[in-house]
DNA sequence: CCAAGTGTTCGATGGGCATCATACAGTTCA
DNA sequence: TGAACTGTATGATGCCCATCGAACACTTGG
C-alpha cells in the first residue's frame, strides 16, 4: 500500500511564512527575479498542488531551484506540501494580495515581458 | 539679473525614460531597495519640482544618491529638472501607474514598514 | 574673481546573492 | 534490496550592485 505520511512523516516539513507578516521590501525582493518570476508566472497557469518543484522549465540547477522555492515561501507567495516523494506547490493568491493588493496581478498581467 | 537657463543652458540634461518601456523587472528592481523606497516615499510627501536631491533623508552619501536618483529615473519612476545649481525632482504618479497599476499605491501604503 | 554649495563621474572596495557541484536523505518501484 | 528519482544542505565561486572618496563641472553670492 502507497505510505501515507502518517504521523507527520520522516521528512522535514517545508517551513512557511505567514504573507501578512512579510515585509514589502522582502516581497520585492523576492519578486525582482527573472528565474522567480518565471516561477510565478507558471504556478499561476496550473492549479493547485499539481505542480511538483522539478516540473518547472527553469534554466538553472536543482540546487538554485530549491533556493529560489525556499525564498518564495519566505515571501509568502508559496505553500508547499510533500507528496511521496515529490514537494507539490500552490500559488497563495488570496492571501499574499491581502497583504500585497494587486502587486500578484500586476506579475501576472504585465505584458509578459521579464527583461 | 537671475540666469534663465537660456537656449538650454550648459549643464547635461538628465536622461529619462519613458515608463510605458520599462519592464516589469526593471521596476521591480528599482524599487526593491531601502533607500530608493525612502526617497520614493518621501518624495511623495511633497509637491512636485519643491525637493532637491540633497534634500533628501538618506544614510548615504551623495555619490550613491545621485546613482540612485539614476536608478529612479532610468524606471521612470522620477522626472528631474534643472533649477540653476540645484536638480529638483517629481515623481511621476500617474505615467507609472498607467504602466504598472497599483505598485506605487503599494508601496507608497504598506503599513510603513522598510525591513 | 574666488569661495561655498550642488550634483555627476570615475575607480576601487566590499558584501550579498545566484549559481554550481557534490554529497546526503527519503521515496518509489522493480 | 537496490537502483532511480526528488529535493535539501553545504561549500565554493563569480558577479552584480551599493557604497565611498576624490576629482570635476556648474551655479551662486560675496
Amino acid at each position: 500500500m502507497p505510505k501515507q505520511a502518517e504521523h507527520g512523516g520522516h521528512r522535514a516539513a517545508p517551513v512557511h511564512t505567514d504573507p501578512a507578516q512579510v515585509s514589502v521590501l522582502t516581497a520585492l525582493s523576492a519578486v525582482a527575479d527573472p528565474v522567480r518570476l518565471q516561477l510565478i508566472r507558471e504556478l499561476a497557469g496550473s492549479a493547485d498542488w499539481t505542480r511538483s518543484c522539478g516540473s518547472f522549465d527553469v534554466p538553472v540547477g536543482k540546487a538554485a531551484l530549491s533556493h529560489h522555492f525556499a525564498v518564495l515561501r519566505g515571501a509568502g507567495l508559496v505553500e508547499q506540501r510533500d507528496e511521496g516523494a515529490r514537494r507539490v506547490n500552490r500559488l497563495r493568491r488570496e492571501e499574499f494580495d491581502a497583504r500585497f493588493p494587486g502587486l500578484l496581478d500586476l506579475l501576472l498581467r504585465a505584458d509578459g515581458d521579464t527583461g
